[in-house]
DNA sequence: TGTACATCAGTGAACGCGCGTTCACTGATGTAC
DNA sequence: TGTACATCAGTGAACGCGCGTTCACTGATGTAC
């Protein structure tokens, strides 16, 4: 039964994977071990041959998920040039394609409140995301000074988390799109 | 054992409140009604005397904890005069008192990734009250048309969702505070 | 290079536990006469 | 107003179920000689 080392470590990367697609579309607390390990076609017990807890799974998940996400903020803002690869980032973030798709998401919105319960391990892989997505923002944000750039990237991930989180919450379509129209054309007027 | 119509009332006006507290600090899934009706003082089988179902009460208990602080904005709204009234809103919203306060808070910062998989009863109490905060500042927000009032209003409050939640997710204190710092300073420069 | 043995990835049943919900019961409240 | 009875708020045990984790086991991989 025993896997080479090189088939260990790609089933080990594919339960993180799908971990990451099922803590963003379910939640932490909803996705069981058994689940994640089925859809890994895994039997629950191999797990822990992977991971101390289901904890340090989750800080895993969130930790290559924010990864993944820096990732795509640079690719949009890459195909982009100067002052449009800022907008570029928005519009990729807050969209209606974004909001419908939880799963390949931004972890902030998708399971948010969930992680500011987290541990210490968790918070910290988040924090981390965050202060990576705020520095390739700042990065492509024309201002006087890297802090104010800095700043200003702040608030702007904080408004884009907040508008796909509620724009998921609304049940109102029309509303729901408004939400996501009103955050960006303010942040493109920034 | 039966108790009259009126303590009966009040039994049920509590489960809500206490649930709405539990909700916000321990999250939805992760709070049991078990646990839930002993903090009542009462046992579990009692709940369903007062709720079909937990669904029910997450519902109500989001609905009241939105209705609370729609309250809370307008009083805060009210003690300030015009162009302040709006900056009293976002200092009390945006605070290191709300971010470590989750139990009293705000139910879209505590419970935000939970709600938008919750169903459409409870998703629609919290697009109700998303709506009724907006329109509170929005009334605060001097601007030529009320359309352009409301349309600030939902990114202000898209991104004071997200400084909270953020807030409560960063590890380091001093960042932790410097999100709450930078937003608050965007919105009031608005 | 070939053999003997240790390692360990993965299995699948089992652990105790808490979940949401149901149910027969109790006895005070509310109501009909 | 007083009596007889129906109602129903609250009790507490029990339901089936899925949770995170443990464990004895299997057998291919990796290693030491």
């Amino acid at each position: 039964m025993r896997k080479s080392k090189a088939e260990a470590a790609e089933t080990r990367r594919q339960i993180i994977d799908i971990a990451a697609q099922e803590f963003r579309l379910n939640g932490i607390h909803a996705t069981g071990v058994a689940t994640l390990m089925s859809k890994a076609g895994l039997t629950n017990g191999g797990f822990y041959k992977h991971f101390e807890s289901k904890d340090q799974l989750v800080a895993e998940a969130c930790s290559t998920g924010m990864a993944k996400l820096v990732d795509a903020f640079k690719t949009a803002a890459v195909e982009h040039d100067g002052n449009e690869s800022f907008k570029a980032i928005v519009k990729r973030y807050v969209s209606m394609v974004h909001r419908d798709n939880a799963v390949g998401g931004c972890p902030l919105a998708g399971m948010g409140s969930e992680l500011a319960r987290a541990d210490e391990q968790t918070r910290a892989a988040a924090s981390q995301g965050f202060n990576d997505l705020v520095d390739v923002m700042a990065a492509h944000i024309g201002r006087r000074s890297p802090d104010a750039a800095r700043s200003e990237a702040v608030f702007a991930l904080a408004a884009m988390i907040g508008a796909i989180t509620m724009s998921r919450i609304i049940t109102d379509p029309d509303t729901s799109k408004s939400v996501l129209r009103d955050v960006t054309q303010h942040l493109n007027a920034m």
